[in-house]
RNA sequence: GGGCUUGUAGCUCAGUUGGUUAGAGCACUGUGCUGAUAACGCAGGGGUCACAGGUUCGAAUCCUGUCAAGCCCA
């Protein structure tokens, strides 16, 4: 069929105006049916700057409820890659669809720029290798190059956050080296202060003694060796049990001389042998039960004693070494939960100085801290037998002292990953340095608490990962010893020792009697700021360390309105967030800091709900890193599939918490998928709108004439409102999107498919009025429901359909309000029978290629079966849809009353399994064994079926077994489930001919396009035929020339200037020829 | 070494309180349909539900262990 020639004088009435007028219709910006992504939506981005559509976000909700957003800074001192375009894009679509719902959502931007990142750029261009040639360099030359470094990237920054359509406000963003943040942060300190929750301590870090400088992670991981060290077992005798030792291991013989304790694990089983010494005599040993075998290696022992760990607490041994004799009780047994029983004895030699778990159960135990180490790695004087040796080249000799004491065990080589300086290749040492640390852990109950308050997607988090970090909480580790970032604000005196932390610039004013609001409140400026000790008149110095760049950023809900200096109001307003997100590596990070100041501060969480996506990986599942070579550019991906296809990718592809992989062509079949047929189906409403002159809201009084398939569509676009809602109220990105993919799905297959004639057809009636309300709501409603997840397309649908038409609309679709659920269109009961149809459809296209019968060709009847009775009416009300669908000239249902059928039982698993439970398979096993059709028969007739197996009585009701019906003979059949389609599939002449005519329109079709006629043109044609195909022809004269806009058609002798073609099928034989009109 | 997470078709993912023969989309092959479509329909091949035990009438699903990958920590 050919649209209707589009000549409105006998269309509706009321439009008549339109007719006399036709070159002022208004009418939908002609849409293409090819898309090209990129260019729609930087034409898009360009109309937003322009109409400031951002601005007018916030100036149209001025007056709605605040829903708060934190922007988690980044640092702009490198590249943006994909990874910052994932977590982007979920950070943009709860604010979006907040503002749909009618929030004030500020979303100011803000830039990490301190840390050792940006250090370590500077250093790199420097060449620098070490801290002093800092120093030499100036520190004043060298942070000034960091604070200009750390915006080196930020036009990379803003134009890719511009154009993936993320808005957050970078013009007012936060800088956290700013002097008013600073002095936010220094404000927080001090209350912690005041509070004394700040103190310092010692805190083991990888160091590396050449250099004089402990190591970051990230440069600690850089320098992993494979290498070979000693190995020692060591006999510590007991104080109260004579002849009975502790036996420990260790592969760092140098921290012997430090030891003060002993660790055990708490439920490890230990023993108590006899052991044979090759010497001769015996001696007795205490070990982990597991590592016998290990030790002792197939030497035969005898166990005297079998013992839990927790008994051997507070168990006290000789000391090894006597060199510095420790002030507070050493040298017994404790218990740590980091024991195991992977190597070694089970028993943990502890030297607080050198290692984190040591110096953790240290400060558990209250035990001496030993420090037998100088900073450049040798052996203070002290230790007398190695002074001024490096520990590591000491080992050999600690193990003869040991030997020739009697207290080595066993010694040989042990092989094992170790890390050295990324810089000079010197082995670390894992040593204690003075360090200020944040008392935290006095917060852990309310930490834990709090923390049970906020929604975490994915909820695992919540009591996983974060909440067993702030469970085994312990101090946090502030200061760093480095030159860019935030310098601790604690001022010592040189002569008594005192300490003052400072909690404003007008207090360092008041102390140094002189303004101090110019200051730059970095080194080395704010190192060369003196007063006199409050104490005893001294000099008072600031102390050399800076502050975690994560209490920075963790210190951003106050320092980003410089609270409590100003903006206090404002400050009210927006603490705590509604919502944040970072990916899950932030958890420690970003996430914790949050957290932790929030709770030590106020004792209220920093932010309700925390989205964290899982990482991006590569197309096959790897980590993207520059050594694999396998990084995508977040350009490369935009430039060809769009900001839009990117966010829905990221979104649907699969739970926000997985890693996701992701390739260009990944996003590409999200393009392909959802994006096009959508695109394709607005571009089929617009292109037909357009020819009917059809507008929104101007049907008039005419009642629309809603058919089944208008209200099912209506039914589920409202059940798919609910849905969507509900997922962004729940945080749930891909609950958000996918439905919203199934959706588009049917509009486009089933109903668009289905609807098609009623936009083609001549009469502009109340069907076809109901049919473009149908279609244009559901568009409309899909643009909203797709402008969080899809900014771009969103507003490219919703300006078109809505703004053309409407001068009272917003501007855009992000500043419209969110679609309502229209509970009266929800029809639970139509959305299970249109399912049920589209069911019965496709059984009915199976059965039709089975029989091989072609769609063209009309049947005379379609059958259908279904096991559950209530389904029964359900094909007889919607038989129309199927006769269309499946070309057929009637729809009825096969029933034993009027036909031979045959039945086959199936005894369903869940329902007889879960009310007989083991007696299931003797119950199935009977059933299958009685005749089918007697069972069938007797579950119709009296509704249930009497059986008794092994002396036991059942009564086995008809929904307990699936009776499924087949028609014996004269049809083609394809069946799923219980569900059959049955066709005949024997033709009558009249049916031959009808296919005959079909596949003919169809030729004629093909030719016009190939000719290039309009879909409106009208055509002359000439035909020559064979016999059976002309009689046809004739006989279906009228259909053939309305379907194909013929104004003559005839088998005479065609004009010279007509085009012709020839072509055979069903072996008949025509040629045609076309002659526009 | 520890914690958390993940593992289902070639690829991306569903799979409800355990219950019929484990599904969908993409890709591939065949076929049909089409004057919106870059489409669409139908069919086919493709599965040791990571592996091994256990519980159960019945396990992708529950339990235990192992392996692999990712992140965080050590």
């Amino acid at each position: 069929m050919v649209p209707r020639e589009r000549l409105w004088l006998s269309s509706l009435s009321g439009r008549e105006f339109f007719c006399f007028l036709p070159e002022v219709f208004m009418s939908f910006k002609p849409v293409s049916s090819k898309l090209d992504a990129p260019t729609m939506e930087e034409a898009i981005l360009k109309t937003w700057k322009k109409e400031k559509i951002f601005e007018k976000s916030l100036s149209t909700r001025a007056d709605g409820p605040e829903y708060v957003f934190y922007e988690g800074p980044p640092t702009a001192n490198g590249k943006p890659g994909v990874h910052h375009v994932l977590a982007r894009a979920f950070k943009d679509m709860f604010p979006r669809y907040k503002i749909m719902r009618g929030y004030h959502v500020s979303r100011r931007g803000g830039w990490d720029t301190h840390g050792l990142p940006v250090e370590i750029e500077i250093e790199k261009r420097h060449g620098f290798t070490n801290k002093q040639q800092i120093e030499e360099y100036g520190i004043a030359k060298f942070n000034e190059e960091c604070r200009k470094s750390a915006f080196d990237y930020i036009q990379d920054w803003e134009r890719l956050t511009d154009r993936i359509a993320f808005w957050v406000d970078l013009k007012t963003a936060y800088v956290t080296y700013s002097n008013e943040y600073v002095e936010s942060v220094w404000w927080i300190l001090r209350q912690f202060w005041n509070k004394n929750l700040l103190y310092q301590g010692f805190k083991v870090v990888p160091y590396c003694p050449r250099c004089g400088t402990p190591l970051s992670d990230h440069e600690v991981a850089q320098g992993y060796e494979e290498v070979a060290d000693p190995s020692v077992f060591v006999r510590l005798p007991l104080m109260d049990d004579p002849g009975v030792s502790l036996l420990v291991w260790t592969t760092t013989p140098w921290t012997l001389p430090a030891n003060v304790a002993v660790a055990a694990g708490v439920d490890i089983e230990y023993v108590k042998v006899e052991h044979q010494l090759p010497e001769g005599g015996v001696e007795k040993l205490i070990l982990a039960h597991d590592l016998m075998e290990k030790v002792f290696r197939g030497e035969e022992v005898k166990v005297l004693e079998t013992f839990k760990g927790r008994k051997l607490k507070g168990t006290r041994y000789q000391p090894l070494f006597t060199f510095m004799p420790p002030e507070k009780p050493a040298h017994f047994v404790v218990l740590g939960d980091f024991v195991t029983t992977a190597d070694g004895t089970g028993l943990v030699h502890i030297a607080p100085a050198f290692g984190a778990d040591d110096m953790k159960v240290a400060l558990e135990y209250d035990l001496p801290i030993i420090m037998t180490v100088a900073p450049d790695g040798t052996f203070i004087a002290a230790v007398t037998p190695w002074r001024g040796i490096f520990v590591k080249n000491a080992d050999e000799s600690i193990k003869t002292d040991l030997n020739n004491r009697g207290l080595l065990f066993r010694a040989e080589a042990y092989t094992h990953t170790y890390p050295f300086c990324w810089r000079c290749h010197t082995p670390l040492l894992y040593y204690a340095r003075e360090a200020w640390y944040i008392r935290t852990s006095q917060y852990r109950d309310k930490l834990v608490q709090l923390n049970q308050t906020i929604n975490w997607v994915p909820d695992h988090l919540r009591d996983g990962r974060f909440g067993n970090w702030l469970a085994n909480n312990i101090d946090w580790a502030l200061s760093r010893e480095r030159y860019w970032g935030t310098p601790l604000p604690v001022w010592e005196c040189a002569e008594c020792h005192y300490q003052h932390c400072i909690g404003s610039l007008e207090e360092l004013s008041q102390l140094t009697g002189r303004d101090q609001s110019g200051l730059d409140v970095h080194r080395p400026y704010v190192d060369n700021v003196h007063f006199a000790c409050q104490k005893c008149g001294g000099k008072m110095t600031r102390v050399p360390e800076l502050i975690d760049v994560w209490f920075d950023s963790g210190s951003m809900p106050y320092a980003q309105w410089h609270y409590p200096f100003e903006n206090q109001d404002i400050f009210a307003e927006q603490y705590p967030a509604d919502y944040i997100c970072e990916a899950v590596d932030q958890t420690r990070g970003w996430f914790y800091s949050l957290h932790a100041i929030s709770t030590l501060l106020f004792e209220k969480v920093a932010f309700k709900n925390v989205l964290s996506p899982g990482h991006i990986q590569d197309a096959e599942g790897r980590k993207m890193s520059k050594s694999l070579g396998n990084i995508v550019q977040p350009w490369d991906v935009l430039n060809v599939h769009g900001a839009d296809a990117l966010r829905w990718y990221l979104y649907t592809a699969t739970p926000p918490g997985n890693e996701r992989r992701f390739s260009i062509d990944l996003v590409g079949d999200a393009l392909r998928t959802f994006t096009i047929p959508l695109w394709n189906v607005y571009s089929f409403f617009v292109t037909y709108a357009n020819l009917d002159h059809w507008q929104p809201g101007a049907a008039g009084a005419t009642p629309l004439a809603f058919s089944n398939l208008d209200r099912w569509l209506l039914s589920e676009l409202n059940t798919l409102v609910a849905r969507i809602t509900d997922a962004y109220e729940h945080y749930d990105p891909t609950a958000a999107t996918r439905p919203i993919e199934k959706f588009v799905e049917i509009l486009s297959t089933w109903y668009l498919r289905r609807s098609r004639r009623r936009f083609w057809k001549s009469e502009s009636d109340t069907d076809k009025q109901a049919a473009y309300y149908t279609l244009y709501t559901a568009l409309v409603t899909i643009s909203k429901l797709i402008a969080p997840a899809m900014p771009f397309l969103a507003d490219e649908l919703y300006r078109n359909l809505v703004c053309t038409f409407d001068p009272a609309a917003v501007e855009s679709v992000h500043l419209a309000v969110w679609p309502e659920v229209d509970a009266s269109f929800v029809d639970e009961k139509l959305n299970y029978e249109m399912e049920l149809i589209m069911r019965l459809a496709s059984l009915g296209h199976a059965a039709r290629a089975k029989a091989n019968r072609k769609v063209r060709q009309p049947l005379a009847e379609a059958a259908f079966s279904l096991a559950n009775q209530k389904d029964r009416g359900v094909v007889l009300q919607y038989d129309d849809l199927l006769m269309d669908e499946l070309n057929c000239k009637k729809v009825r249902l096969l029933d034993a009353s009027t036909e031979a059928l045959q039945h086959t039982v199936k005894p369903l698993p869940k329902q007889l399994g879960q009310k007989y439970g083991n007696k299931f398979p003797v119950i199935q096993k009977a059933i299958l064994a009685m005749n089918s059709e007697a069972v069938a028969h007797t579950l119709s007739s009296e509704g249930k079926l009497d059986l008794t197996v092994d002396g036991i009585f059942y009564a086995i009701l008809p929904e307990e077994v699936e009776v499924k019906s087949l028609a014996r003979e004269g049809f083609a059949v394809a069946e799923e489930g219980s569900y059959v389609a049955a066709l005949v599939t024997e033709l009558t002449p009249e049916l031959v001919a009808e296919g005959m005519a079909r596949e003919f329109v169809r030729r004629l079709q093909d030719f016009r396009k190939e000719t290039g006629l309009d879909v409106v043109d009208r055509i002359r044609v000439y035909l020559v035929a064979s016999p059976l195909l002309k009689d046809a022809i004739l006989r279906h004269h009228e259909y053939i020339t309305g379907e194909t806009l013929t104004v003559e058609l005839s088998f005479a002798a065609p004009p010279p200037n007509a085009r012709v073609i020839s072509d055979t099928f069903d072996g008949e034989t025509v040629t045609i020829a076309l002659l526009k009109v």
